[in-house]
DNA sequence: TAACTATTTGGCAATATCGCCAAATACTTT
DNA sequence: AAAGTATTTGGCGATATTGCCAAATAGTTA
């Protein structure tokens, strides 16, 4: 396993790390439909709008989102409608497994 | 926010957090090509068998590979050949944003 | 300029993840 | 049955992630 290759491998699960987590996955389905402000993602996740805030920028950090200023608000839209075509993918598996939720945020998380 | 839309993207993000980290995704690119028993598995990641043989459990708890025992070893393959789709999506985010490996598994990862 | 609104940042406590070691399990060979 | 091989499991210390609160920042309006 040379260098190059780990640090290819790191470099992906860096991305599909910042997938990895259930309130970012829903706004990242909502911003495939519209370009969202950060005050109304907040309403519709339920959460902290510092919370919400910092899954944006895990979002925009990993390059899947992107943002800019207008007044008051900062408005994001998706950058990589491709991550959508995998969420058939992962449906399918989820079918063909039966599977459940499991490990993640128990408890705390509103998403 | 309903409870089935919480739900269904919790579960959603286990499958996607099951592919979440560098040595994962190597073991479903090299089982994207052949079935590996976890010895050689092991010795192509470089790490411990122990860590070899929970990050497979991991991926096969998701419903990403599947196994079977022939003798002593233990085969593996992908179940899920329509993740390896995504990974093209996943490249184009990385060149179009130059990103490079954040906060992973810092020093301590093989891989 | 002071008050107000929208968002980000800092920090902390609670969880979750990770990798290794040691021990347990399962199967094979002698 | 005893010894040997391949793999999984238990457990622990080290790291990383998460969510909320409070405070800081940026822009708007009175």
């Amino acid at each position: 396993m040379d260098k190059k290759t780990r640090i290819r491998f790191e470099t992906r699960a860096a991305v599909i790390k910042a997938l990895a987590h259930p309130t970012r996955l829903f706004l990242v389905d909502v911003l495939s439909r519209n370009e969202k402000c950060v005050c109304e993602l907040t309403e519709m996740v339920g959460a902290d709008i510092s919370t919400v805030s910092k899954h944006l920028t895990v979002l925009r950090t990993a390059g899947l989102v992107e943002a800019d200023k207008r007044g008051l608000q900062v408005w994001y839209r998706l950058r990589t409608p491709c991550v959508m075509n995998f969420f058939d993918c992962i449906e399918s598996v989820i079918k063909s497994t039966g599977s459940s939720p499991v490990g993640c945020c128990v408890g705390r998380c509103k998403l």
